[in-house]
DNA sequence: CAGACGCATGACAACGTCGACATATTTTTC
DNA sequence: GAAAAATATGTCGACGTTGTCATGCGTCTG
């Protein structure tokens, strides 16, 4: 393998000086510098990450601990965003999926460990309370989509779903909606009670009574083997006498159901019922007829800020683990009218 | 940080010997082994991987370069079946994505080329052929998904598209169906052709004729910038007075319109019309009601065995570079009917 | 014009690991 | 019971890089 000592050889020169022309340091004549350059393009030299690793201790390189994330449709664009974030940044990226299995987690730490990463970036596919078995490795963490249980605050960046909930309830009360319909996340997952939370609380402080909601669980059980009631769910809403005009599904893949339960009873959408999603799931928020409107989860800049926080933690120059929140914007498509 | 020489120090034997017991070499006395075990627990030792590395130049990495892959909701199996066969194979993986920009290609592949990665697994989000810029790095590569667009022969795995929309349209011709309808995927994708065929092959074989299909483009245009017919082909393609009673989407995403259009103009599913649809994207397939009858891509093999492959490669028992394809099972749901 | 200074370059060691080889100890063989 | 073989352990150097320090040379200052 060429080396840089190779490349000194052919330029004439010290591999120190080779060195000092590759890291972009003074005191390297001009004509020494295009030299040594011309040397590394003809000899197709590139640096060697692991010698460098070896000797500065440093191996810029971040790790990714994921449960699902990187295996299912949902939240890869955290991924993105923090490849995005390294590539721009000189960063190298290690990524491992637990499978949500604990002692695989165990086998991944110590894996990041032997490569001496900088720091980690602890990614789950929903977002949520986890205890993350870190093996007390003491490398710098930060959580991304999630939050631990203990109190060890780690910092963590996190969707705000209530903001996201509270916008889209109050879009449809803008409108003129006063008979609103929710269907309920699984309540294993965080965001579910923060948004049915603004969900409750934005339509009382329009002065929206309880019995204007109609509240109904769509899904519950351990993730990967929910049971699922939301076409059940949506179409017992929707044969009330007093139905609701506008639907708030938890989540853009639930909307689905919904959208076909409202069909099957000939319900047009949205001139007969509007519905809502949350994700901006764009497989499905721009696969559905109408398109779906819907609170964008924020993934991609999770991700990006993530990275772009676990860089100054590992830095030292972030003191307090912070926690930051991210707003999910509201995507208006056509499944909503005003009345 | 913690190294073998503090390890050897503790045990009280020389570096050797703890390398010895690491890697699990003979000549080592039971009582000096657990000796050794003991202060490497103590002290918590992680064996150095890029000293390792640079000790054998052998860096067991195997490196992903996929051009959306992560990023999107599809095919990202692929990734988790990589993962987990690196993961039962004490390989770490390194993972970028282009973006599809070209000049991001050849920055990923010289970030390679300096972690010394032992073999490339270049991997597609949809199935086509590529122009690898590799750059002429001459690292042992994989195509997933895809394949070489000229005659430099790489090994690849694929998914057998053919037989996946052979077996979906005999599934449909042996449940009665004559009159069947087809929504052509976006022509750009390599599956689009394949499927296309293995469907108009098969029926024929059954002694249709062309007049008893109809055929429609459901998307075109390039990827991430697609224009989407879908919901109006299938309107349309309802709408004939001799209207199929069966319809095969091109892919599952699509069939979401399918079936809302179905439904939007009074038809059940699957009594009034069947309808079937390709790739098993769960997300949609078992979201849908009823439940999607689908063909399932065989992501997570593709990614196992493209792993796999590549070990041989790298390993040189693999000589000649053979190409390889996986079956697309049929996954049964609930809509079609019998005739 | 001597000393001080700035610039350009090189020599060398060290990072953590393991292969080659050497040495020491025990066991087997005839 | 001595030579041969097998077992157990150690010494040393090399991998590719960069930090530290040293050196050589030209220029400026007073």
């Amino acid at each position: 393998m060429v080396s840089i000592v190779s490349v000194a050889k052919v330029a004439g020169v010290s591999n120190k000086t080779v060195s000092r022309v590759i890291n972009g340091e003074p005191y390297v004549t001009e004509e020494t510098r295009e030299r040594v350059e011309r040397a590394i393009r003809d000899l197709g030299y590139v640096p060697n990450m692991a010698a460098r690793q070896i000797r500065s201790s440093r191996s810029n390189t971040f790790g990714i601990i994921a449960d699902y994330v990187s295996t299912t449709p949902y939240s890869v664009d955290i991924v993105r965003g923090i490849q995005d974030w390294a590539n721009a940044n000189g960063k190298t990226i290690l990524m491992a999926n637990t499978g949500g299995a604990s002692e695989q987690e165990i086998k991944i730490w110590k894996m990041f460990q032997s490569h001496r990463i900088d720091g980690v970036l602890y990614v789950t596919m929903y977002h949520r309370i986890v205890d993350p078995e870190t093996g007390d490795v003491g490398i710098p963490t930060v959580m991304i989509n999630c939050r631990p249980r203990t109190s060890e605050l780690l910092p963590s960046i996190e969707p705000d779903d209530y903001q996201g909930a509270q916008n889209l309830t109050r879009y449809l009360l803008e409108r003129g909606h006063r008979k609103i319909g929710y269907i309920r996340l699984n309540p294993i997952l965080l965001g579910a009670e923060l948004r049915l939370d603004a969900f409750r609380k934005t339509t009382g402080d329009f002065g929206l009574a309880e019995s204007d909601l109609s509240i109904r669980l769509g899904m519950e059980g351990p993730v990967g083997a929910e049971k699922n009631y939301v076409f059940a769910a949506a179409t017992e809403m929707l044969q009330q006498k007093d139905r609701p005009t506008a639907i708030m599904s938890g989540n853009d893949e639930m909307a689905i159901q919904v959208y076909i339960a409202a069909m099957a009873m000939g319900l047009r959408i949205p001139e007969d019922v509007s519905i809502v999603g949350f994700d901006d799931f764009r497989t499905v928020s721009l696969a559905l007829r109408p398109e779906l409107t819907t609170a964008a989860l924020p993934y991609y800049d999770l991700g990006l800020q993530g990275a772009e926080l676990l860089n100054s933690v590992v830095a030292g120059s972030e003191v307090c683990p912070s926690s930051r929140v991210m707003s999910c914007n509201l995507v208006e498509r056509l499944s909503v009218c005003s009345l």
